[in-house]
DNA sequence: ATATAATTTTAGCCGCGGCTAAATTATTGT
DNA sequence: ACAATAATTTAGCCGCGGCTAAAATTATAT
């Protein structure tokens, strides 16, 4: 079962072949949502089933149920069908960096005044896309802003 | 040629079906890369011919042919095989906004301090997933930082 | 205990956007 | 004019991540 050979992807295309399990390259961005979603279940009801990991990220069931394998397939989850699934290490580690990454982007789209809609939407697309040396910037200047709302008040004040 | 029918895509994935020939839905990530080197290209040496825009993307030739085609199905180009590629209004206009959100993201990156080149790669990943309202907001604060220096100033010198 | 209902999984499809290898078409130098 | 070279296109492959429909499994209610 999953042959898993033939990769002929180009490396530079790729950004980096490293470790061995987990994180040989980057969680897709359609694989950090998924662990967003299931680590947010796992921890506000203690599981995540299928049906729900659908409705969260309005998919179909069977769509989840492939990428359940995957996920396992790639170190982020255990899984045996049937009966469940629970985050590793590397799955938890995902699922709390992009975390990280939505609050503060969420807080600043909040911040320069976005409506909420956008806000919510925009996040979800730009907080895959924030390297570690990225994020702990924007997230000093975040944290710089709230300490000095003043900025942000002379800004909306503006002609 | 081209098929095109068979689209069981759900809606509520794909954010709207509206108008008709060219962004009946959005472009895709990709088709929004492609369109800004097209465009740089023919800006500066009046033509795109698919070895540079291979060389551009950092694809292959076969790749850039193949989304030729469909960035021509799709009313973003004019194309006839060895015979040239040229950029429809709609085309054009997806480069422009792109270019926009490019040089935005990448001078507010910039001001937070970050690396040219982790600054390089975020901001092509970031660009892409910024809706009109939240660039708007972005571009107004960009330039309200450029008017204010010492706000990054401070914040730069911060503990 | 078993029939019914709910959930999960499988099988098989699709389009996207990469790739390689091989054909085809244009261009260039002699 | 034509052979050699360069550029382009085609054919066919792959993995991803959706989908539907049908099968299999588990849970529930009588």
């Amino acid at each position: 079962m999953t042959p898993h050979t033939n990769d002929t992807r180009n490396p530079t295309q790729v950004h980096a072949i490293l470790q061995g399990p987990a994180s040989s390259v980057h969680a897709t961005e359609s694989v950090e949502d998924y662990l967003e979603r299931i680590h947010e279940l796992i921890e506000s009801k203690g599981y995540a089933r299928p049906i729900e990991i659908a409705a969260a990220l309005n998919i179909k069931q069977s769509s989840v149920t492939k990428m359940m394998q995957r996920l396992h397939d790639r170190g982020y989850a255990n899984y045996e069908k049937h009966r469940g699934l629970t985050l590793t290490a590397a799955g938890v580690k995902v699922a709390l960096s992009i975390r990280k990454r939505h609050q503060y982007v969420s807080e600043f789209l909040r911040m320069l005044g976005i409506d909420e809609k956008c806000l919510q939407l925009d996040t979800e697309g730009i907080e895959h896309h924030l390297s570690p040396p990225t994020m702990k910037r924007l997230a000093a200047f975040v944290d710089y802003l709230r300490e000095h709302p003043e900025v942000m008040e002379d800004f909306r004040n503006q002609p």
